[in-house]
RNA sequence: GGGCGAUUAGCUCAGGGGGAGAGCACUUCCUUGACACGGAAGGGGUCGCAGGUUCAAAUCCUGCAUCGCCCA
């Protein structure tokens, strides 16, 4: 074994290895629940991200302890075929062709779409295996595999048939750029720096002495399609004006002012300008009042022809223009600086524009009441729980959902509409011919499904669902799902909504943990094009799977941003390469090894078990809990603080030893080393196994790979619990490190041997340093020592106190005796300062009173305790005048 | 406007009523037979502010401030 860890060398050939032994498969087993996962399918035109890798992270995690608990375990893999996304792609490369999608036709170019997903679509794929992720490869799912077409087609046609999906002239959120409608969701809003412009609409005729209104608006080039003025009839300003007539001005349109309740009179002027076509609360005016709906804009958003002179102009040149004509008529009354709300496509990041058109919609309310219930009642679990609230929020609240996109890639809409008599039929299969009156004058809807649409039907389709498949009988509800917060609503919900309408209520998974998004150090989002993001595969170059993954498990907490920079990997590759040198330390040692039973002999034997068996008790249930960071830290603290640090040192001397105590130490190191290996592989499985599979351990179980070998039993470790050795070896450690930082205060050679006395308060204590010191001294270069009750302090000695004993070191020709009065005094300070606070609080009657007889003694020890340090410090101080 | 999160050592963050913790950085010493991606010993914090509850608050409650996110 080389001297450091180099992931490199050792994780394709285990990756391999793992792919030869079909260990990512999953057998059912009769009567066994299984555990199946489905991975948030990635854009089939993404690579990956560090969200990716956070997710991916914690998912092989679960789905790896889940494996090795010998539960059948399944994480499917595949990509979302991402129709804006991929649309966008091949958009491009015919540009750079210099064609459009248009002078190719719909079939050419979705046949260049699959060539590109063939090309493209399986680089995600290979990235999620240089993490490690054990998803089973072998059944890779695509959301336009044929059978999941199938799936999607099956649920539109029933959801149709029921009365769910309807089609309607709504307005919705257009993005002029992709060029296709978006749901609510999919439009992010922005605070911009605008105006507030104050318009002067003249009446047709005075009314009570007044000619005009003024109306005041962010968007003045929508005026065009101004079909009324709204006014609250509660507002004494305008009551006299409802009824009355407004010629639009630059357009001549005559439109009437109607009395409306939406109307807030406290903005602006009290008067707004409706443009039903063009505003969705506008639309809802302009329905109560039976007023027109003028489209003034084209689908690129330039002013349609209902726009007279504007029509062509772009919206934002309009918008100018419009100002203009309007001031130069003296019609523009004022420009306000004015903060709103902007919508921004979420792919293109394009101001969207409220249309109206034709779309498809599914009527939520029906779905949603019930995947409401299944939260509320705990079916589906959140973690953390207060993501409870925000679903609980948006699905009482929930919109109807316009599914249609004016796009080419994607789940063509299956309606079908006969030209001959009208007719319009959903169907699973193609239609040829009409069924009402024979005609094969037949046109499929020209519009695709939102990619959502498809993606909902992820945690059933991908497991053959709708044909009757063992699979969704056996994996369906899935185990847990684990995502980002930011398709909350995009995915999840619509998930449980789908999943329980289709699978006879049955929720499509138990658990959903919402982990932190991924920002980088500055705490901005990681954006390749912005070059704010950092690229897992360079992570992995540098610091092996291992170590990203580790390091980003020590970062899962409860909180919902993750500040992640690149420094943060390096006490994680650090790790990877402790242990990796530490099990080299003992497969060094094995030479003459012989298996066997691990029966503790010492102190330090049972001390390390008795930690093994906390270590096992807290990562089974931090994976319970999902709490990775703690997880990640405690396998740290373990493997680095406990068994490096001071159960391998103090294993040395019994290796040199030889004979039995030799056998029984290698047996333990073997034991420990076998049993953590087992709890780290989940977050590291590529150091863990290469070190595993050089553990002798015939004798004991020994599985072709740690991936499929069993995981720790926590009840049988249980029984090596044990504080007697617990406190024993915490006692030791006191004292080694108090030695050592007497031999480092006092710049004592390493070499410099020491000797020293025990001031014993008995024999059982006199006894126990014999026994149990003697086997530890060396750790602190110690070469004799001394103890008894009557055991007195010599001359010019330090003094280490360890849970109340005693320890002095002779010092006579080794120290600066005034640099040490200097410290003495200030220990003396801080101590007699932290007794204070104790005393104080013993001199509390209500603290005596109340607090618990436990606390009470337990701070009285504390403060006796101090005190005899104290005593000590200022003896000392003593010794040195 | 409503909601959620964050505020703890120089930096990044754990912790969550009972003597302030980790990693990185910093200081000193050490190439000693696993590891310098290492070992040993140190320095460093009124736990955002103000009130309250409690014998006891970094921790619970109420405000406030700053930053971030979501919804309208």
């Amino acid at each position: 074994m080389s001297s450091s860890y180099d992931p490199k060398v050792v994780e394709g050939p285990i990756f391999e290895s793992w792919v030869k032994g079909n260990y990512f498969s999953a057998t059912p087993i009769e009567g066994v629940r299984p555990y199946s996962v489905v991975i948030p399918p990635p854009n089939v035109t993404g690579s990956l991200h560090m969200g990716h890798a956070l997710n991916n992270t914690i998912q092989d995690v679960v789905v790896r302890r889940s494996r090795m608990t010998g539960r059948p375990t399944r994480w499917v893999v595949g990509t979302d075929h991402a129709g804006i996304a991929t649309q966008n792609k091949v958009e491009q490369k015919l540009a750079a062709e210099g064609k459009s999608r248009d002078d190719v036709g719909r079939e050419a170019f979705v046949d260049a779409c699959w060539e590109w997903r063939h090309e493209h679509g399986s680089t995600i794929i290979g990235q999620l295996k240089a993490m490690g992720c054990s998803c089973d490869y072998s059944d890779e799912w695509f959301t336009m595999d044929p059978s999941y077409q199938a799936a999607v087609r099956k649920v539109f046609v029933e959801w149709f048939n029921q009365g769910l999906i309807y089609r309607g002239k709504r307005i919705i959120n257009w993005c002029p750029r992709c060029s296709t409608a978006l749901s609510d969701i999919e439009v992010e809003h922005e605070d911009v720096d605008s105006h507030l412009w104050h318009l002067r609409y003249p009446l047709k005729e005075p009314v009570a002495g007044i000619d005009h209104v003024i109306v005041a608006t962010t968007r003045p080039e929508t005026m065009l399609g101004d079909t009324c003025i709204a006014v609250h009839p509660d507002d004494e300003r305008y009551r006299a004006l409802v009824g009355a007539t407004v010629v639009l001005p630059l357009v001549g349109r005559e439109i009437p002012i109607v009395a409306d309740s939406y109307v807030d009179p406290s903005f602006g002027s009290g008067a707004v300008k409706v443009t039903p076509a063009h505003d969705p609360n506008d639309f809802e005016i302009g329905e109560r009042h039976d007023c027109a709906k003028i489209n003034v804009m084209n689908a690129d958003a330039t002013i349609a022809a209902e726009g007279g002179a504007y029509a062509g102009l772009d919206r934002f040149e309009a918008r100018k223009k419009v100002v203009a004509d309007l001031d130069a008529q003296g019609l523009l009354v004022k420009i306000d600086d004015h903060v709103h709300s902007v919508g921004h496509c979420y792919r293109c990041h394009t101001i969207i524009e409220p249309w109206l058109s034709d779309q498809w919609f599914v009527d939520m309310k029906p779905l949603a009441a019930p995947a409401i219930e299944a939260v509320r009642d705990g079916r589906v679990t959140f973690h953390p729980k207060r993501w409870e609230n925000v679903y609980f929020h948006w699905m009482e609240n929930i919109r109807d959902w316009c599914i249609s996109r004016q796009l080419w890639w994607g789940h063509r809409i299956p309606v079908f509409y006969c030209d001959a008599c009208g007719a319009m039929v959903a169907s699973v299969e193609d239609v040829k011919s009409c069924s009402a009156c024979g005609s094969s004058a037949i046109r499929q809807d020209e519009d695709v499904l939102d990619t959502w649409f498809s993606s909902q039907l992820w945690p059933f389709a991908t497991f053959g669902w709708p044909e009757p498949d063992p699979r969704v009988d056996y994996f369906y509800p899935t185990s847990v799902l684990s995502t980002a917060r930011d398709i909350l609503f995009l995915w999840v919900a619509r998930m449980v909504m789908s999943g329980m309408y289709f699978l006879d209520g049955k929720v499509p998974f138990d658990d959903v943990i919402i982990h932190p998004t991924v920002f980088n150090a500055e705490g901005k989002r990681m954006s390749k094009s912005l070059g704010t993001g950092v690229d897992p595969l360079d992570l992995m170059e540098h610091y092996g799977a291992d170590g990203m993954r580790f390091g980003l498990m020590l970062q899962v907490t409860g909180a919902q941003d993750l500040k992640f920079s690149e420094e943060k990997l390096v006490s994680s590759r650090n790790f990877a390469n402790k242990i990796w040198n530490a099990s080299r330390f003992v497969l060094m040692n094995l030479d003459d090894y012989e298996p066997g039973e691990p029966v503790a002999h010492t102190v330090a034997d049972r001390w390390i078990l008795s930690r093994l068996a906390a270590l096992s008790a807290r990562v089974s249930e931090g994976l319970d809990t999902y709490e990775f960071g703690e997880v990640a830290r405690s396998l740290y603290d373990f493997f680095w603080n406990e068994y490096c640090d001071w159960y391998i040192e103090l294993a040395k001397g019994r290796l040199h030893e030889g004979g039995e105590a030799r056998a029984s130490v290698q047996r333990i190191l073997v034991y420990v080393l076998d049993n953590a290996l087992r709890l780290l592989h989940p977050i590291m499985p590529f150091v863990t196994e290469e070190i595993w599979r050089n553990l002798p351990l015939a004798g004991v179980e020994k599985a072709p790979s740690l991936m499929v070998a069993s995981w720790p039993d926590g009840v049988a470790l249980a029984s090596f619990a044990d504080d007697g050795a617990e406190r024993s070896i915490a006692r030791i450690i006191e004292i080694v490190t108090g030695i050592r930082a007497v031999r480092s205060r006092y710049k004592l050679p390493v070499k410099q041997s020491l000797q020293v006395v025990f001031k014993t308060q008995g024999d059982s204590e006199r006894q126990w340093v014999d026994n149990e010191f003697g086997q530890m001294a060396s750790l602190a270069g110690v070469s004799t020592f001394t103890a008894g009750v009557a055991a007195s302090k010599p001359a010019h000695s330090a003094t280490v106190i360890a849970s109340g004993m005693e320890v002095y070191i002779p010092l006579e020709g080794l120290v600066d005796f005034e640099a040490e009065a200097l410290r003495l005094a200030k220990e003396a300070e801080k101590l007699s300062a932290e007794l204070e606070k104790f005393n104080r609080k013993l001199s509390n009657e209500g603290f005596l009173a109340k607090a618990s007889a436990e606390i009470i003694s337990k701070d009285r020890a504390k403060a006796a305790e101090l005190a005899e340090e104290l005593a000590l410090v200022q003896a000392q101080l003593a010794d040195l005048d």
